[in-house]
DNA sequence: ATATGTAGACCGAACGTTCGGTACAGGACA
DNA sequence: TGTCCTGTACCGAACGTTCGGTCTACATAT
């Protein structure tokens, strides 16, 4: 009772699973954007040492062989390879706007937008915070301080060319960065998403008004 | 070989290392709050699933079976103790000013000087953060959302006694554990403190500003 | 004063399971 | 054919948990 026919299996000759696979997705059973798209999540709703390989090969479809042989270094490759997906795309879609031309509140309504679709409505964890328990002093740990330097000067930079004083500036976009990671927390320790989406809508204003004490 | 001496022993009679703990504390290896504080600081730093029984073990000097005479409930009780007891102190000492007499910056000082000292300045992350990843759907869960919701009452209760509208009240008060949480967060991908601290020191000031649209 | 009983705190060892990681045989393509 | 990739089976170690038993303190009975 393990095939229903031979015949079954001859007639969709050349069509059976594995060839469907090797056809549209190169050979692979899991194409790499979904498969980072997988680990993703799983880094993200349980953390570095949460986030066991049978969870990941549950995720994936992937047998603990096979993800080794995607990602030799195994574990911590993985975390690194998800936090570089992450950094791009954000860099992409939510920095990428801020250095375009348009208003500056607008510009900064279209990173909240794509904030708010990485971020999935406050659905989903930041990256930055999940993996930032229990990895110490490691190539996640330098990569963190790197994406989480580079967030925060993209939006300083724009602030700054928005005419406000450095200085300021840069505390700014350290409390935009700040306020997105505390209602992301928020959103999951209570489990109420509006927090985060009040956060993101208040953001473009909060950050470009009027510094209150100028020039005395 | 198993004694020195029976004179040795008789010497020091009642002042054997056991007695001495017995009548120090009372009876145990280690008293429950320096037990708490040490079982806290390892939650706090790894999250819950990666808070193994060999680091508890290992910062309590209590082996595996022992913490289970003192949590039969296992690790989800030893989390679900850790959390009362946070929740206890920040109610203690942190909220509790917020009750008092004087003047409504200097309550809210006082809160950030607890939370400064609570957070270690910001070397310290919050539990409400560290134990949301990967519990799902458990007494630490519901734990988390009351403590999120006590947390964000009690000052938004004081801003509207300091005569704050309702809602603008209760926004800012979500904000203000936001911002902490979200600070807490930076200071931990970051390495860098700092952020922490500026987000406490502009707390006060910030929470208590004129709303800006006041009767147009 | 000595013996007995009770209760609590603790530990060593082991439970079955899962951990991260590896070796290898065979399938699918060139 | 040779190269890449996959899945099975497996490794030693660690996981959370439980068991049997020791040690101490204290109350009681003698």
């Amino acid at each position: 009772m393990k095939r229903s026919s031979a015949e079954a299996e001859s007639i969709i000759a050349g069509l059976t699973l594995p060839n469907v696979r090797s056809i549209m997705f190169s050979m692979s059973k899991i194409p790499d954007a979904e498969l980072l798209d997988r680990l993703t999540e799983v880094f993200r709703t349980h953390g570095y040492e949460g986030a066991s390989l049978s969870k990941i090969s549950d995720a994936t479809g992937l047998q603990r062989a096979s993800l080794y042989h995607r990602f030799p270094g195994g574990k911590a490759e993985m975390a690194e390879a998800v936090l570089t997906r992450a950094g791009e795309w954000l860099e992409a879609h939510a920095l990428k706007p801020l250095t375009e031309s348009g208003p500056p509140e607008q510009r900064l309504s279209r990173m909240a937008e794509k904030l708010d679709e990485f971020y999935e409505g406050g659905r989903q964890s930041c990256l930055l915070d999940a993996l930032s328990f229990g990895v110490g002093e490691g190539g996640i740990r330098d990569h963190q301080k790197v994406a989480m330097e580079a967030w925060v000067e993209a939006i300083a930079t724009m602030l700054r060319e928005s005419g406000l004083p450095p200085r300021i500036a840069r505390e700014r976009a350290e409390d935009a960065v700040i306020r997105i990671e505390g209602s992301l927390v928020m959103a999951r320790a209570s489990g109420d998403a509006l927090p985060f989406r009040r956060t993101l809508r208040s953001l473009p204003q909060d950050l470009l008004r009027k510094p209150e004490g100028t020039q005395a």
